[in-house]
DNA sequence: TAAATGTTGTTATAACAATAACAACAAGTG
DNA sequence: CACTTGTTGTTATTGTTATAACAACATTTA
């Protein structure tokens, strides 16, 4: 198989994520290589068997991917990568629409919106659902935030939504560093080197991430910030959402007198 | 499997284009029902076998779809349709970004635009993909356009290009229906009820879809309309090309004679 | 020219990989 | 004790990949 110097395994696996199996991406790519071929050339250029190109271009051709020419041989040629792709896509997109729809239907039929029981402790994997659920729960207070976080879970996204629940409601944020202006309706205290009481020893690793509190209600803690270790425990329950108040309250009056 | 009265075939095949496979469409489907579940609740709602529900959930959270709290027996629930398709999407979207980059590159570097060898005549499948020809086609003429046309294969868009490309070369269209006005710089022919002449008898059926010259360079002949057996053939051949510059010709002729 | 060789298109079979389906077991609970 | 939970392993199914075989036709060789 004579691919150029782009990684031809990479291109394959995309292909193969927009719905075509690994011999049809290999054709289709084959072909986009020429200005049209038969089907020992495809072979040739390709790799894929020659007995299957005939199969194989047969999917392509109901896909709408390839043209053929009924000449003898019969010879081949792709559509444009552009029309290709565009095509794939607008299938998966209309798909993508119709679960949606149909999903959300069902989902706002189900008895109570949100995570579930109040009494249980969610994990939540992966930075960027983190990120998604914390500005979830930004836009959704009533009352009051308290955050202690990281700067690594400040993003952009969440400092924009504090700073547009801040007009109307009061944020607290603790952190060791704040970049850019602080809006004025937000309360931000900077702690360059939080130093935890020694009773505090065991929540020590709380720091790395993040306590989000929002409403007195429900609490975020982010435990782990890596890309791949990324976890964050969400809950409702009373005892939960009491123990974080607690522990926030003890860091906002500490904060407060050391700076 | 106790789905509700949506399609639950579609939806879990809508999922499986967006990469997920059966069971995990089953179980996502079942989590979106109710507020949290156990493994066995999720066996009872959605059909997939008690010891799957755990690998499945696995693969789930790996994909971010869904939460687990560690409670015992532990809890599953679902995130939003909205963010598990917007987060599936995602993914696609990006492979097929990479795809379209790294394809556009090598299909720029082969030899030759355009459907290949002059000489060829290219079978065109899908009706979709043959009035994008056609577009392209229209987009692509430097002198002249020459169309006879059923009134289906003239889509807004192809109108829309042959309006623009009448601004500055000859566009003349006979067809035996024109809806709407007829712009100022088109040359537009109506025929009711064609009858053709007796010795163009075995081009009768050509009539059904329309043939496309342009350039006296090109021809596209579209032969069949229907969703399922839209075919149209083109070709850059010189005999090719001049059968239809005859048999447009002559059409031409015998459509100025009798209005 | 006939025979040998090569090519094309089709069909069938075998092998493989991933998913679906099922079975079994240990540990814990009521 | 029966039941539930979580885990692991095996089997069955399906779709894709890979290979083999053959007939018909085309080209080359002697």
């Amino acid at each position: 198989m004579k691919l150029p110097s782009e990684n031809p395994v990479r291109v394959t696996e995309c292909l193969k994520s927009l719905g075509l199996t690994k011999y049809e991406a290999r054709v289709y790519v084959a072909l986009l290589k020429v200005a049209s071929a038969t089907a020992s050339e495809i072979h040739e250029i390709s790799g894929v068997p020659r007995a299957s190109v005939y199969t194989v271009i047969d999917q392509l051709l109901d896909k709408g991917l390839v043209s053929v020419s009924q000449s003898a041989p019969k010879r081949f040629a792709a559509f444009s990568p552009e029309d290709a792709i565009t095509k794939l896509m607008d299938h998966i997109e209309m798909d993508a629409k119709y679960a949606r729809d149909t999903l959300s239907l069902i989902y706002r039929e189900r008895m109570r919106p949100g995570l579930g029981s109040e009494e249980l402790i969610w994990n939540i994997y992966g930075i960027e659902t983190i990120k998604k659920k914390l500005t979830d729960l930004i836009s959704s207070a009533k009352h009051r935030i308290r955050i202690i976080a990281h700067p690594q879970i400040l993003s952009p996204d969440v400092k924009q939504k504090l700073t547009t629940m801040a007009d109307h409601l009061g944020v607290e944020i603790i952190t060791p560093q704040w970049t850019g202006e602080i809006p004025i309706k937000m309360n931000v205290y900077i702690i360059q080197h939080p130093e935890i009481p020694k009773e505090l020893d065991t929540a020590k690793e709380m720091m790395a991430g993040g306590v989000c509190i929002i409403d007195g209600r429900c609490v975020m803690v982010i435990v782990g910030v890596g890309e791949e270790d990324a976890v964050a425990l969400f809950s409702e329950s009373e005892g939960f959402v009491r123990f974080f108040v607690r522990y926030y309250t003890l860091i906002f009056d500490w904060a407060k007198k050391t700076g």
